[in-house]
Parts: C-alpha cells; sequence; structure tokens
RNA sequence: GGCGACGUGGCCGAGUGGUUAGGCACAGCUCUGCAAAAGCUGCUACACCGGUUCGAUUCCGGUCGUCGCCUCCA
C-alpha cells in the first residue's frame, strides 16, 4: 500500500488515484526570471522520480508542471538587462528545460505557460467575483480572504493570528490586508492583457488554479512544490479554486525540503544560490541526481563539495557493478520487494537506494567467487531506472584529439576514439605480457590522464570514461 | 510573536519500543607485477533533563540549539 505525507491535514495517508490506474498530477514549476539553481533541481528530480515510480507501478500518470512567464521580478530583470520579457522568458525556459533534462527529468506531459492562458484565468476571475469572493478595485482585482471558509487550513494559519502579524502590508487599495491580487492593473510599459476591469495583468497564483484545472480536471490527485510555496502560493491557489467551484481542489499535497548552503535556504532574490548548470558542468546530472536522492524529498538538505564527492562515489560503485556482468534473467526479487517497500513509503529513496546498495554487495561477493549475478544486476539496473540515475558510463565524445596524440606516442594506429582506446588497452596488455611495467603504466596512466580509467581482473581487462 | 520541521557514529543520511540501515572517509587483511575494482574485518551513534515502560535513540513533557514559512522564492 502506498502511503504519503500529505501537507494538507499533516500526516501520512493512503495514497488512492480518485480514477482507477490514472493519476493526475501537477508541479509548481518555476518563474523563469533568472537561472535554475540546485533548489529547483531538487523540486524537478522529487517528483520525477515520483512520476516515475508511480508509472512504474503501472499507473497512467498525467503530469503537469506550469511556466510562470509574467511576473513583477521577470518585468523588473528584463528591464534591468534591457531585454523584452519574451526575450528574457524565452531564454530562461530554455536553460530550466536543458538542466532539468541534465538531470534526468522526464519532460511533463504538458508546461503551459501563464501568458497562454490569460482568458481562463479571467473567467476564473470573473467567477469569484461574482460570487462575491473577490471585488475590483481601482484596476486591481483581489480575493476577499475573509469571506471563504477554511482559508488557511493547508498552512495551518489563522486568519486572525495573521492579520496581527506585523509583516502583513496594508495594501491601499484592499479592503483587508490579508487580501491578495488575482489582476493587477497595468502600468504603463508592463506587458497587459484587456479584462473586464481594464487591462492588466494575472497575480501570481491564479494561473496555478486555472491551469490545473483546465488540464486535470478538478479534483486532481497530487499537487506538489517546494516548501517554500505551502504560504501564501499554495493557500490561495485553494482559496481561488475551492471558492470558484465549492468542490475540492486537490487530494494530496506534496512539499519537497529546501536546499541550504552554508545552514541558510538558497535564494533567488539574496543571490544565495548554487548555479544548477554548473553543478551539472561540474558533476554530471547523475551525480547531482544521486546526492539529491540519498535523503528524503522532504528533509531540508545541506548542499557542500563533500556531499557532491560522496555521492559522485557512491554513483561510481554501482556504475563499477553493472560494469561487471550483463544483466541476465529476471530480476532479484528480494531487491525488488525491498526497493518497493521502501517507495511505498512515501518515496523513501534514501532506504530504497540502501536496498541497491545491499544487492551490489551481495552481487559482487558472487561475482568474486565466479558465480553468476545476472538477476542482482537486472535488479540493480531496473531500480536505477525508475530513480532515473543514468548507469552508463560517458562515451568517448571529445576525446578523439587526447587519444590520438597517445596514439602516435604509443605507436598504435589511429581511428575512431574507441578504436583507439582498443589498441591503447592491447598494447598495454603486450606490455605487461613482455613484463614491459613501465611502458604498461604509462599507457594507463596516460589513459587516465584522458579520463579512461583501466581495470584489470580475473575475467580481462575493462575499461570505461570517469 | 504565530505556525511548522528538525537535532543520529569522522562526514552525509534512513529508521525502529528490545534485533545490521546504507553511502562516503579511515585502518587492517585477501586478491594483484603495481594500481584500480571487489570481498572480509574493525571503528558503532542516537542534543540535554525528567516521565511512562520489564526495557526508549524510538512514546510524553520540558530545556537548549538549528532551520523553514508568516514578503518574491522550488
Amino acid at each position: 500500500m502506498l502511503t504519503v505525507y500529505n501537507t494538507l491535514g499533516r500526516t501520512r495517508q493512503s495514497f488512492e488515484p480518485l480514477e482507477d490506474g490514472r493519476v493526475r498530477m501537477y508541479v509548481c514549476g518555476p518563474t523563469v526570471q533568472s537561472a535554475p539553481h540546485i533548489g529547483h533541481g531538487r523540486c524537478a528530480v522529487a517528483f520525477d522520480v515520483i512520476r516515475r515510480y508511480l508509472m512504474w507501478r503501472g499507473w497512467d500518470v498525467l503530469f503537469v508542471q506550469n511556466i510562470t512567464d509574467v511576473d513583477d521580478k521577470i518585468i523588473n530583470r528584463a528591464a534591468e538587462l534591457g531585454v523584452t520579457t519574451e526575450a528574457l522568458v524565452a531564454e530562461m525556459t530554455e536553460q530550466f528545460l536543458t538542466s532539468y533534462r541534465g538531470l534526468g527529468v522526464l519532460d511533463p506531459d504538458r508546461t503551459p505557460a501563464a501568458t497562454r492562458h490569460i482568458p481562463e484565468m479571467i473567467e476564473l476571475i470573473a467567477r469569484l467575483v461574482s460570487r462575491g469572493l473577490a471585488y475590483p478595485s481601482r484596476g486591481d482585482v483581489y480575493f476577499r480572504v475573509r469571506a471563504l471558509e477554511g482559508y488557511g487550513k493547508l498552512s495551518g494559519r489563522d486568519v486572525d493570528e495573521l492579520r496581527i502579524g506585523a509583516r502583513v502590508e496594508p495594501g491601499i487599495d484592499k479592503e483587508d490586508p490579508l487580501d491578495f491580487a488575482l489582476w493587477k492593473g497595468a502600468k504603463p510599459g508592463e506587458p497587459s492583457w484587456p479584462s473586464p476591469w481594464g487591462d492588466g495583468r494575472p497575480g501570481w497564483h491564479i494561473e496555478c488554479s486555472a491551469m490545473s484545472a483546465k488540464y486535470l480536471g478538478l479534483p486532481f490527485d497530487i499537487h506538489a512544490g517546494g516548501a517554500d510555496l505551502i504560504f501564501p502560493h499554495h493557500e490561495n491557489e485553494i482559496a481561488q479554486s475551492e471558492g470558484a467551484t465549492d468542490g475540492l481542489f486537490a487530494r494530496y499535497w506534496l512539499h519537497n525540503g529546501m536546499v541550504n548552503l552554508g545552514g541558510e535556504k538558497l535564494s533567488k532574490s539574496t543571490g544565495h544560490i548554487v548555479d544548477l548548470a554548473e553543478a551539472i558542468e561540474t558533476y554530471g546530472g547523475p551525480v547531482i541526481r544521486l546526492f539529491l536522492l540519498r535523503a528524503s524529498y522532504r528533509s531540508p538538505i545541506e548542499y557542500s563539495e563533500d556531499s557532491l564527492h560522496d555521492a559522485r562515489a557512491s554513483l561510481d560503485r554501482l556504475r563499477s557493478f553493472v560494469r561487471r556482468a550483463p544483466s541476465a534473467g529476471r530480476p532479484d526479487v528480494a531487491t525488488i520487494d525491498r526497493f518497493v517497500t521502501s517507495m511505498e513509503d512515501d518515496f523513501n529513496t534514501a532506504e530504497a537506494l540502501a536496498a541497491v546498495f545491499e544487492t551490489v554487495r551481495q552481487g559482487n561477493a558472487r561475482l568474486d567467487r565466479g558465480e553468476d549475478a545476472g538477476p542482482l544486476i537486472t535488479a540493480v539496473r531496473e531500480v536505477a531506472g525508475v530513480l532515473g540515475i543514468d548507469l552508463e558510463s560517458a562515451g568517448l565524445g571529445g576525446l578523439v584529439d587526447a587519444l590520438t596524440g597517445l596514439a602516435t606516442r604509443y605507436e598504435v594506429e589511429a581511428g575512431s576514439a574507441e578504436d583507439m582506446v582498443r589498441r591503447l588497452v592491447d598494447a598495454r596488455a603486450a606490455a605487461r605480457e613482455s613484463r614491459d611495467w613501465s611502458r604498461a603504466d604509462a599507457i594507463r596512466d596516460d589513459l587516465a590522464g584522458a579520463g579512461i580509467v583501466i581495470e584489470d581482473s580475473a575475467d580481462g581487462v575493462r575499461w570505461y570514461r570517469r
């Protein structure tokens, strides 16, 4: 039985999709104002794993992740950079998609952008106005928070407590400081669209209400996002969607923990960030992915070089294992069972990985004894696949020049990168045969310098790109 | 101030009312021309103080500390 921690209710609950065999899932995507950081990567990976697991379990998953492409920050940043908002949005969206793919994240089934759903949002706002839950005010439209019973149920907030809170700034056009904008009247030079309340643009929260309903229908099963979105963003989404329909908005709310750096949360606004593309460049997507999956998706994690190095060593261990022998037979049942048990427990990837490593140890021991480990390798590959961890070593791209140099140095025939590695490995074998250790070691060291690692084993020489 | 999460061995990080997490690092051994990989062995913890219990790291209360949200944020 799959159980998930539902922020709505703050308990672990058994998960049953509304429609049998089909899961409808919405993840709050990024505001594309600047380049993605590792925190975005964590969110993407966390829910990608959940999606993959649900699919592997045999469910149809409809996965939607939005792109917020209109917002104060985007407007301001575009102005700063002297580019149009459209150009900034296009550039940043591309960076997000590229980085996500670099982490092995599957593309969503749909990636709706806010600016392409203005009519849906206007319609939703109009419904809220007609129901008395929203009111126009000098070109803006606000949600009347106190008019909705149950506001605060997701975040555990009490409207009266909120009011006391010192930081709720009274908006000059609001009836109540708690009210939030559904529509913002246009200011000169800003992107805007016509509406019944005058030209303007949507508030931040309304897009998710409109687009999730459009692509998933209401209620849908899983609404996910970063824990920092619980309040006010998700609370307000609930207010809008449930206020407009009287029905339930989303059934299970899943939130990923924050990534910290130096003990503090990453944040775009303070510039306290780890650039995602840079991290992928430095460590590789699979290493970062493994780093993220070693902890529960709900816990905060600390980003550090040490942790990334650990993750790299762990990944190497997995890769060395599957390199030792081909998969064969059905996946080992014990491994799969343990994996399933772990994942059914609120997607406990840390424990799932522990199962994988146990299997790796067993498999290595079997191979050391000359026994078959095919099903263990099959199982490790299967589980790694569900977790989205790429166990294949990198190819030889970009190494032709370096290898050609080595081919010349050791007097073997040049050719394709693959061929040259093979010939160099053979040349080293020949040198070992004639007990010319210095030449053998030189070849091995030079290959290592180029990123090709050679390992001697009982059943021959293995090589791979580090 | 309000709401919430958390404090585990050298580091990261799961979990449990009594029994091995796992990874990384370190030491020794086996294997090996050397190395790497691998296996075996060792190092073995639950912030502090009370309480409940036959027994608590695991439940309850308190203390201290860290972090998040309450404003844009994955």
